[in-house]
DNA sequence: CTAGAAACAGTCCAAGCGTACGGTATCTCT
DNA sequence: AGAGATACCGTACGCTTGGACTGTTTCTAG
């Protein structure tokens, strides 16, 4: 019965106090990448004293799995609200692939793709992150199924191409920043989906 | 005029070291990651004194930038070697996705995406590796249209397509290491690809 | 009111990067 | 061919920063 405002419980503090930390890693390892990510500017950022970091995270690695959940948990969340604003008279493989850049060329993307690559090298994170990983795909997936209303999974070989696709087309144009001659490949793409659904059925 | 053994000009005495230091830093990007890259190690993997690596390279930045530019080459080159023999009668859509593929699963690929992420968030770094890529992209599409035999750039889009799709699938494979149930995927990225040249035409 | 949890502040140790300097091999000019 | 100039190699050092630790204070819960 805490109604004063100041006056918070325990969980609380430790809630919010966590969530600055995550956001700040986050926002840190969008900007600086992730080599130079460290726990004193991710301290600075979220405003706190240099043990309150490590009492929540009493090492590096254990801060970057947590960054990495929250951060597989954004990347879910805003899916899902994308996929939800969708319009139900839109064309569903248009939409799809919509959808899938939304995702696929957002700042929470690169985030993840720091945390992917340093995964690579790194035992520890690398063991964490693969379980992520399943989970993301998995939650993507049903996602995306529900847009294609596709629960047979008939699809799943076009959805398999059309995410490698954005994939590739996001990795290739992240240093330029811009899509450059590549814009209207989104529009190409759509077409070929459509043709490669046609085709296979 | 130096034909002693063990003789050797100046010029390729620095370009002995210079390649010992390159390879090294390669190595080290590919096993260790950017992140856990030091100019320290790079200096014992190549057996080199300190002072020398400085000689040669200032800076850290200036390092891996050359590391870059060693890199690419070393793409370019697998690929054109790679290329050059596919047999005259392989189907050219076949042999053109699994020579993709041979450079986008290579250990070169991953040593060169380190060097990509860290690019996106170092300025300095990044400039260098914007005119690299510019370099990379232009040599691969060459190979690429001899293999397809299309100086017209008809099959540009399809091309495009190809690099992306196994781009992506190369990035979302990487962590398991294993393709896993997306192996079949190459090959039916070769009826699609077919299908999609069909029918542009 | 007291026990315990959370947040704060200051510090230690190790490692990385860059600098300085002496020694040695190679090139070049006469 | 010899001597000076040039370029390269190797070692030792200092400055800075990153990561992890300990003690103290504030706040919540029973």
């Amino acid at each position: 019965m805490t109604a004063k405002p100041g006056r918070r419980t325990q969980e609380e503090r430790r809630a919010t106090t966590r969530a600055k930390l995550l956001e700040a890693a986050a926002a840190c390892l969008l900007e600086r990448g992730y080599a130079a990510t460290t726990v004193s500017e991710v301290q600075e950022r979220a405003g706190v004293a240099r043990g309150t970091l490590l009492h929540h995270f009493p090492t590096k690695v254990e801060l970057m799995v947590a960054a990495t959940e929250h951060v597989v948990d954004q990347r879910v969340e805003q899916f899902r609200l994308a996929a939800a604003e969708i319009p139900a008279d839109e064309d569903r493989l248009d939409a799809l692939v919509d959808l899938a850049w939304r995702d696929l060329s957002s700042p929470v993307f690169f985030t993840a793709m720091e945390l992917w690559m340093a995964a690579r090298t790194d035992a520890e994170l690398r063991s964490a992150v693969l379980v992520l990983e399943e989970r993301l795909f998995q939650r993507m997936r049903e996602s995306y199924a529900s847009v294609l209303d596709d629960q047979a999974g008939d699809l799943a070989v076009p959805l398999e191409f059309t995410i490698d696709v954005l994939t590739g087309l996001s990795i290739t144009a992240m240093l330029s920043g811009k899509l450059g001659p590549r814009q209207p490949l989104l529009d190409k793409w759509k077409q070929a989906l459509r043709l490669l659904v046609e085709g296979q059925s």
